[in-house]
DNA sequence: GTCTATAATAGGATAGAC
DNA sequence: GTCTATCCTATTATAGAC
């Protein structure tokens, strides 16, 4: 079903950049690094992405941005209480970002805030997974029948708040502003029902 | 009243690595371009922090830190009702954030996440800024007649969710994710009221 | 305390053989 | 497509004159 046969170079490149960018940026990150940990060279990482470090930057940000909106779409139809399903989807992130030793937060953020009004490739698609993340909340609220403005709004500060609490929570270590976060979000989305 | 008399050197070198931290990241932030932004010598850099730059970074989320805090403090004096005080912040940081050109968003946020992990003098100043401020948030609560627990439950949310916002507001070059987080926040914290 | 010069290393990027 | 070698620049950090 999934569809992970092989990854061939160029996948394994890109994963590897998006790992290591998420754990430690993407100026933190080199793009030898990159090609060690992908076991590829140097010369496979130029030969698929000839734009350099930005444009490896660009793909990496893409990759992350489609395996969390997977995370997401699973969590969001995990239950048919949207509001339980946030508080869900939250609990989650803090059992990943546990699990991961505290290493594993948010796939973009680091990068998205280094290059921010600096290289305007990244901020780009920085910005489109972000508007695909709220996306995806918006409609699983107007689907649960959240008038369209309540629903819009309400995703903004769902996908703000998760950002906040897996930042909170990473340089805490503890799982507990997620967990509370996700209440929270729960609780305020209950207050907009009916 | 206010104590800027003429800022010394190691002053200056200060402010600027923080203000260079807050837009490009520690690791994107050189000290040569510190020295330069404080119209200062590399000697003179090294001369007042001989541990280099994780010395330097150290000091610099220190002095974003009480900046942040100063400004917090402020926001949550200026109303009797601490939801709105916290809402009027909100906007307050969306205001800075958008005249700053989309610059100037959380002091600390992009070095926390570049450092966490991997740079443990750091990651400390870090942990204790965002804890000082979640303090600063939880004590106001608590004098408005907030028992401990939701106290201290919605000052980790309101500091998470002040957080997020500001990040998705930066990238998304608008004050709204900032605005509406406000707005939900202080409707969060009234359904705790009485 | 301040300044310049420089060491030592790592970074991004390219060339060309295979 | 893959690999190695290399160029060029920037980086952190140090030395020592003033």
């Amino acid at each position: 079903m999934a569809n992970t046969p092989q990854p061939g170079t160029r996948e394994r490149i890109v994963r590897a950049a998006s790992l290591l960018m998420q754990r430690q940026g993407y100026e933190g990150t080199g793009i030898k690094q990159v090609a060690q940990e992908a076991n590829a060279t140097l010369g496979s990482v130029y030969h698929f992405f000839p734009g350099g470090k930005q444009a490896l930057g660009v793909a990496a940000v893409q990759h992350a941005d489609q395996e969390f909106a997977d995370l997401l779409t699973a969590s969001l139809a995990a239950d048919a209480d949207p509001a339980k399903a946030i508080a869900a989807c939250a609990r989650a992130l803090a059992d990943l970002l546990r699990d991961s030793d505290w290493m594993d937060g948010c796939p973009i953020s680091a990068t998205a805030l280094e290059t921010t009004g600096r290289v305007p490739d990244i901020e780009q698609v920085v910005a489109q997974a972000f508007q695909h993340w709220r996306d995806l909340v918006a409609e699983r609220l107007r689907e649960a029948g959240f008038p369209e403005g309540d629903a819009h709004d309400l995703s903004v500060t769902v996908i703000s708040a998760l950002e906040g609490a897996e930042l909170t929570a990473q340089v805490a270590r503890s799982e507990t502003p997620l967990v509370v976060a996700g209440e929270h979000l729960a609780r305020l989305i209950n207050s907009y029902k009916k």
